[in-house]
RNA sequence: GGGGGCGUAGCUCAGUUGGUUAGAGUGACGGCCUGUCACGCCGUAGGUCGCGGGUUCGAGCCCCGUCGCUCCCGCCA
């Protein structure tokens, strides 16, 4: 017999009555019941209910047993009686006598239970991560995970994308997010970076010659973390093209999401391909976001027009961009909602403040109700409830702003909430879109000069020649020109971002000198990609979906940790492994690195 | 860097207007119990009320500071 197992702790059923077996995993729960002792013990794959009798060879042994020990049982496998069959376990069938008892672990008492599906605090969790994912829901999620990520390279391989390692220690990148730098021994003073994606080398591979390249990649970015958002590293499913249009990578990517969503979706209904597209500037007016969660049925209106009317009173929204909010059915909620939405606005939004109006019937005619309705007459009324659908019962929320995209934001805040609030949110559905034509760049207030919007390696969608001509006095056209650029968005979560890339050399130095970056500036930063571009570039393109993000909506998790094995606090620290951590002298001076900490306050 | 929330037994929490010895459930430990599967019953141990300072005759509670966790803003090409 095995040392340690014959069978797996959820293995067993009726037609192993009558063997000896062994058993090897954890005591999940111990049940004394002085004439008899009953240990359910679990591994891996499942739960196996022990029992033993105070008249029996190995009950004293297993009578120390305690919560989270390791055992090995050895006995015979026998039908429980009809009335003590358990039905909610697999094995529930039957039960092992233990006959022989092997103590392969002791455990202290628990910091945290396995056991049961209490809460605990984040930081004891983490620090005990390998209890907390001997529990069942972590469990299950590590488990989902691997499996979405089976198949994912599973139907990339089948559609003809190859896998290819890319560095870990590379170049710093200038754009984008803050870097994780790794000194070099060999160059005193000079350091690796992390790569924040494989971007780079993604399109040197297409510039390789290779074609559909793909890689379950790790990413590095030293940003401050969100639930949606791992501090540190995350992964992502990054893959590029050569000789193909924003269609092909859509055509290519969909039947993956698709599919793997359909896979694991377990009831939940996924929007079917090809996915709607909705470009920037229509998701940002009808949505307020560039990453619209599609269950939510609001959808924004434009309603300037109305106020800027002669017989619209309304001072406050004079002169300013007015979206409507409708909200079905508000209007049979209390003042108190209105007065909260009206304070959350002011406050955690900044805002002037979210105006109102409820419309009633009165006598077959619209009515509006509120502290703004006197300043709209019936005419204004109707027009703004064609334009939005409002019928009686329903409201209307006002955000205004004399600058555009700030009365879109929040009007985009207030949506989601909304949709929150009332229960529109059609749960159990996975609704994806494309959102598409972003802008190229856009008006960096801080520094007063144009600059990226999105990826600075996105092809614009302008003619060369005439891209070429641009200069300072076009500056309108500038921030007009949209990029082959789009992201996929699930559920109000952006899973991915991608671009048909600019591969012209020329066009790339004038992209970055429109930003303000210099040709040589350009030149040095880009030296590797700008060179391979001026030996035969392909045309090509990708995205680059992550994986944390996919796990997390299958999963049904609402932060990411739920869905990382061995992830970091909010702060990027392993409370586990208690990283970071001081290097020693010895290594910092390998490494010609010495520490100046802050001052401390 | 900024804002909100939380911090009382190993864990989840209660703790009245500032007033005697800070409680419950759960877990741990001990005892009893032959069919439980969130077993049941009895008992025992377990507390720097995050930390520091202040107000007060008296602080878990009020004030100030600080630390930790978390969510959000900034940031995330």
């Amino acid at each position: 017999m095995h040392a340690y197992r014959t069978h797996t702790c959820g293995q067993l059923r009726k037609e192993h009555v009558g063997q000896t077996v062994r058993l090897s995993g954890w005591v999940n729960r111990r049940r004394d019941h002085g004439g008899l002792l009953f240990i359910d013990l679990r591994d891996h794959y499942g739960l196996t209910q022990c029992v033993v009798e105070p008249d029996e060879a190995a009950f004293a042994e297993t009578d120390k047993a305690r919560s989270e020990w390791v055992l090995t049982l050895t006995g015979r496998v026998v039908a429980r009686p009809a009335e003590t069959v358990n039905a909610d376990l697999p094995t529930g069938e039957v039960e092992l006598r233990i006959e022989q008892v092997a103590v392969q672990g002791q455990a202290q008492e628990l910091p945290l239970p396995v056991f049961g599906d209490m809460t605990y605090p984040e930081d004891t969790r983490l620090k005990y991560r390998f209890l907390d994912l001997r529990r069942e829901r972590l469990h299950r999620n590590i488990t989902l995970r691997s499996k979405v990520i089976s198949s994912i390279r599973r139907r990339m391989i089948d559609q003809g994308f190859t896998e290819f390692q890319t560095p870990i220690l590379t170049a710093s990148s200038p754009e984008g997010a803050r870097d994780f730098l790794v000194p070099s021994r060999l160059h005193p003073g000079k350091f690796y970076a992390l790569p924040q994606a494989p971007q780079q080398f993604k399109q040197l591979i297409m510039v390789a010659g290779f074609d559909r390249y793909f890689q379950i990649a790790p990413c590095f970015r030293d940003e401050d973390a969100r639930a949606d958002r791992s501090p540190g590293e995350f992964y992502q499913l990054d893959l590029e093209m050569s000789f193909v249009t924003q269609d092909d990578v859509f055509a290519a990517v969909e039947p993956v999401m698709h599919g793997v969503f359909e896979e694991f979706a377990d009831g939940r209904i996924v929007s079917p391909a090809p996915f709607p597209r909705i470009a920037y500037d229509e998701s940002m007016l009808k949505y307020g976001v560039d990453k619209p969660d599609l269950r939510n049925p609001i959808v924004i209106a434009d309603v300037t027009d109305v106020f800027a009317r002669d017989d619209v009173a309304f001072k406050a929204f004079k002169g300013k961009t007015v979206r409507a909010i409708p909200a079905p059915g508000a209007g049979a909620q209390p003042r108190s909602f209105f007065d909260k939405l009206n304070d959350w606005a002011r406050g955690e939004m900044g805002a002037a403040g979210l105006g109102y109006v409820v419309f009633e019937d009165e006598s077959g005619v619209l009515a509006g109700k509120g502290p703004i309705a006197k300043f709209l007459p019936a005419e204004a009324l109707a027009a703004m409830a064609a334009r939005t659908c409002v019928k009686a019962g329903d409201a209307l929320f006002f955000s205004a702003d004399a600058k555009t995209d700030r009365a879109a934001a929040l009007a985009g805040q207030a949506r989601i909430r909304l949709g929150r609030e009332l229960g529109l949110i059609q749960e159990g559905e996975f609704k994806f879109c494309w959102i598409v034509d972003f802008p190229m760049y856009e008006w960096s207030e801080e520094e007063k000069k144009i600059d990226f919007s999105h990826n600075p390696f996105s092809m614009p969608q302008f003619p060369r020649e005439k891209f070429l001509a641009l200069d300072n006095d076009d500056r309108d056209t500038i921030l007009g020109l949209k990029a082959y650029q789009y992201d996929i968005v699930c559920n109000g979560i952006e899973l991915s971002s991608g671009a048909i890339r600019n591969h012209d050399p020329e066009v790339m130095l004038k992209a970055f000198e429109i930003a303000g970056y210099a040709r040589e500036e350009t030149e040095t930063k880009f030296a590797g990609m700008l060179n391979a571009f001026r030996y035969g570039a392909p045309p090509h393109g990708g995205t680059a979906p992550g994986i944390d993000r996919i796990v997390m909506l299958i999963a049904g998790e609402e932060n990411l940790r739920e869905v990382t094995m061995f992830p970091m606090n909010q702060q990027a620290q392993d409370l586990m492994m208690n990283a970071p951590n001081e290097a020693s002298a010895r290594q910092l001076n390998e490494l010609h690195i010495r520490s100046v900490l802050p001052e401390t306050k």
